[in-house]
DNA sequence: ATTGACGCACTTGTATGTCAGTGATACAAT
DNA sequence: ATTGTATCACTGACATACAAGTGCGTCAAT
């Protein structure tokens, strides 16, 4: 486990949660492994109740499993769980990409200019840690805009399991389409225009998209039996 | 506040968790109730643990405000957060039933055939809270045939900003449209007429809504005077 | 070799203790 | 009357202590 040192005036429970879902999302902890309140206690050097309150919000989810008095443990991959992360994040992406055309009149576009054309250096300049963080912002900016936010965290709570695939798949995304996707989308939402702003939001995820089955033939042991 | 008594086998958590769902929702605990850790442990014969739970879980949709060495309490009504609610339920029950009408074919209705038939049975038998719990069984066993009980959860959570308005609207629904409704979407399901059902759930959905002008006017303090 | 009772080490659930931050209040200084 | 300040009661954040359930290993009985 991959462990940072705690932010200035971080809770210890926003810290355990951090450190929690990053080595949940690059795999560091990995699908099926146990874990222990006691355990992560020690590692991070908080008491239980921080660890087990982050436990807890991560259970939510199902990304993490609490077994009454056996133990706690990083969920396999569970396809169908994968699936319906992509499902709430497509449809709730383009419901607020479509509101977003509706208010464009009264929008104030500012910040994602300004992001996009962020995104456009980095892409040339080839940071790719810093285009992704653009990207998420991009995209929350829509949630922001439309004072959907509340909407936009509970679709990021689903996206661990999505964000597991991702890093088994490896997957370089080609950047240099993303940006122009972001670039597309804005264009079509300040024209008001819905239909075409829905599509290109359903085609910009549709390059999200991993092997699954590849990968569940190379990687058995992390995934389920149950369902697919 | 009205509390119940504990379900056998039901942990301190869920236990705490149901009181203050059930007692915000009716607005027993109204909104702007100061509440605190210690009051509610001895109110519900719990130790402040599962009670912090509880609260921290409430918190996540904005239910509840936890304000750091200050206090707890049960949040004002914001309307953007009515709208919220409103909003993800209509954008997601529009997109499961799309779903579930791609999926027709391979889909077990029985469930939901016997359910409309005892809704019909209750209509008719003046029987409402029966009623009232076999529309909400109604909606979520189309996020189960679906395989998106995930989905539906997160909807849920944040229902509670509907349901006060609702608490306070004193709306009494036309139950006997409920059910016509209920009926017609599962024809239109097992049809696999996609537009016709998301028709029909939005136009059903529509049903519930309130006089938020009204209602804003009559309890001033329940609300948050920022924005609209 | 098989089986079943039992204890032990470990877990999470819950209770309680400790601490630092907050804001109301009383009151002194002006 | 106003303002600065010290105090104090109360809070949630976090730490620790205790309780109770689980399952595995041991080992005796057969």
């Amino acid at each position: 486990m991959n462990i940072t040192e705690r932010y200035a005036r971080e809770t210890a429970r926003d810290y355990a949660l951090r450190m929690l879902t990053r080595n949940i999302a690059s795999l560091a902890l990995a699908p099926g492994t146990m874990l222990s309140e006691n355990e992560l206690s020690s590692a991070l050097g908080l008491s239980r109740t921080p660890i087990r309150e982050a436990l807890i919000e991560l259970s939510k989810t199902r990304i993490v499993e609490i077994l009454p008095q056996r133990g706690s443990r990083i969920a396999l991959i569970d396809c169908s769980m994968v699936d319906e992360s992509r499902f709430l994040r497509l449809v709730l992406e383009k419901a607020i990409i479509e509101l977003a055309c509706e208010m464009a009149p009264t929008l104030d576009f500012s910040v994602l200019e300004a992001n996009v054309k962020l995104q456009r250096f980095y892409l040339e300049n080839q940071l790719p840690e810093k285009l992704m963080e653009l990207d998420n912002d991009f995209h929350r900016e829509f949630y922001r805009l439309t004072n959907r936010l509340q909407t936009y965290r509970l679709q990021e709570s689903m996206s661990l399991h999505f964000d597991r695939m991702r890093s088994l798949s490896q997957a370089t995304v080609k950047d240099n389409k993303i940006v122009g996707d972001h670039e597309a989308i804005l264009r079509a939402v300040r024209a008001g225009n819905k239909e075409e702003a829905s599509m290109l939001v359903a085609k910009h995820l549709s390059r999200y998209t991993v092997d699954e089955k590849a990968i569940r033939g190379q990687y058995t042991h992390y995934f389920t039996t149950k369902n697919g």
